[in-house]
DNA sequence: AAAATTTGAGAAAACGTTTTCTCTTATTGA
DNA sequence: TCAATAAGAGAAAACGTTTTCTCAAATTTT
């Protein structure tokens, strides 16, 4: 023997009863034939015992260790959270655990966990980040598992799933113009994100070749420094609604209007991107932004990294899952105008 | 046979260097005798094929599954993403992966989740929170593994690691002290959380009796109201430093400052509590705050979870792990007065 | 040259399960 | 009453490792 065990194992059971071990593990699975009386005298041992068996054991037998790799690059876990969330609740009842690697953005540490997740016979892995136009410092294509790719670029031919960030985007603009909001402005993060720039079309495509898109960062700063832009200037010029790229931004945006003593929302209403409660609920007035469901996409990474593990056919490619808007005072229901 | 393997395994390195699954073993452990070129062929081949052992079959043999679980009912993972970074960075070199299991505050959640993880042969769990005066919602005592406590309650007798409150709030404090502060005030959370009243009897004790304290909600509202209630009167009153309960609140009381036109720091200097940097960076001006070293509590944790894995005593009780200061420009190093 | 020792490598058991196969005993049918 | 069948339960193999034990061949010692 190497190592020593506490834990009561089936032999125990099989002791404790007067049986074999082959007889408890039919009594407990309800398998095989045997008297009903001899079933049930097992199973109530078992449980007296706390029999409870070895997944390892099972794991082994069933080349399956109903267990799953989560990669991310994610440092903040602004993403990963919410889309553990999901994951979990989605593989919770299928006994199915979860795996969390944190590899900022090393290769070699990417490497040393993917292999410790195969050493340890996961099922598959979920690889996710922090955009979706950028992959993870580690080749994941050939590897003996599945892979799907949640929230961060996939290799071709490979499972990727993501928000809709032009639906997204359409949301939040819709819900300006539902407001009677027509002279709008976009404020959002560099042109180097797919996220921005595919937000930014959508909003191009809405709200007119006039519109003003602002590019910079995804600060709040950046918010700042945009309303002085937007609003230090002639009346007739200034938006009265302005599409923010993420919640940060929309929150620098809502404070500097406010220093301006320009009222949100009854004078301008702004929308944000994210719901990041963190910020979207502290904002005053708090931020009607757009959703993008990462929990959801969560719960749908995990299933589907589960029908690959157990075989099941899924069609790869690109899957943009939905977002919703969240009403919140910076873009109430009332009409202003019209 | 049950399951089918597809991964390469001993018996196949066995096959292709035409010797025993036994010398294969020895020859790659650099265990038993043996030509030192069998060795060193059996050990090209192995890597030729891309052979890695299987973990699970390992565990099985040693008992031991490098396996930790980290339980947690922190949902915004404000404190357990820190946390997780330095478990993992203590244990990824020793080859141990970390199962994540975020359990709200569900009984039934949680004890779905500890099963599991007993099922998979954890060596350790490592129990973690938002506050350190709540246990999770299941009791972790009598567990067949050790079970360390960080960042929430423990059970008698347990292993539980925090951050020094007091040693922190006192770090602040001292701050406000050497850059000629003298009247000062607190605004922090709710008396019902142990870390606000620990932070506030620091306060009390080095700011003298008369000094305010005011509790409230850990919301950046408050900070709000509390600027209001104590600079809002005739000057001589006024605080010239405020020690904030944590970021959020000084983020608030820095705002409803500026809005008054009292400058940062030049009139009165704000620290805060947590360095979340999401907060604390993108206050105008930065914060000074309190770092609780969250990253490397982590790190000790999975270093006492590992000793007490491989059966090495560690004293069990309270330790407190000192906090750090953290200078931005809200409360910098220039002296006002004095 | 015979005996003792060392070297090299394989067989088998073990870890804790599940499942297939086998075997004995009880029950049914003629 | 005897053969055919069903029921009940155990033995053994399998999953992929590591380690102990055994054994033959090569080397050293006397």
């Amino acid at each position: 023997m190497v190592g020593r065990s506490s834990r009561v194992t089936i032999h125990d059971v099989a002791k404790a009863a007067g049986v074999s071990v082959s007889t408890v593990s039919k009594a407990l699975n309800d398998t095989g034939r045997m008297a009903v009386e001899t079933r049930d005298r097992i199973k109530s041992i078992a449980a007296d015992v706390g029999f409870r068996p070895n997944a390892l054991a099972r794991s082994l037998l069933f080349n399956r260790s109903f267990t799953i790799g989560l990669l991310t690059n994610d440092t903040y876990g602004r993403f990963t959270l919410p889309l553990m969330a999901g994951i979990s609740e989605a593989l919770v009842d299928q006994g199915v655990s979860v795996f969390l690697c944190a590899i900022e953005d090393d290769p070699g540490l990417a490497k040393i966990h993917v292999d410790a997740m195969l050493d340890k016979q996961v099922d598959g892995i979920i690889a996710t980040g922090k955009r979706i136009d950028r992959s993870l410092p580690v080749d994941l294509a050939g590897l003996p598992v599945p892979v799907v790719y949640a929230y961060t670029a996939g290799a071709e031919g490979s499972v990727t799933l993501t928000a809709d960030d032009m639906q997204g985007a359409e949301l939040a603009i819709s819900r300006l113009h539902s407001v009677g909001r027509r002279k709008l402005a976009h404020v959002t993060g560099p042109e180097s994100f797919a996220s921005a720039t595919e937000r930014a079309d959508a909003f191009r495509r809405m709200a007119g070749a006039s519109a003003i898109i602002l590019h910079g960062e995804w600060t709040e700063a950046w918010g700042h420094q945009c309303v002085a832009t937007l609003f230090d200037r002639k009346g007739s010029d200034r938006p009265d609604g302005v599409f923010c790229g993420n919640d940060q931004i929309a929150r620098g945006v809502v404070d500097a209007l406010r220093e301006r003593g320009i009222r949100v929302p009854e004078d301008v209403s702004v929308v944000g991107f994210d719901n990041w409660e963190i910020v979207a609920a502290q904002t005053r007035p708090a931020l009607t932004t757009i959703d993008m469901n990462l929990k959801e996409l969560g719960r749908i990474a995990g299933l589907t990294i589960l029908d690959l593990a157990e075989g099941r056919a899924v069609t790869p490619g690109l899957r943009k899952l939905p977002c919703n808007l969240v009403v919140r005072q910076s873009c109430d229901g009332g009409r202003r105008e019209n």
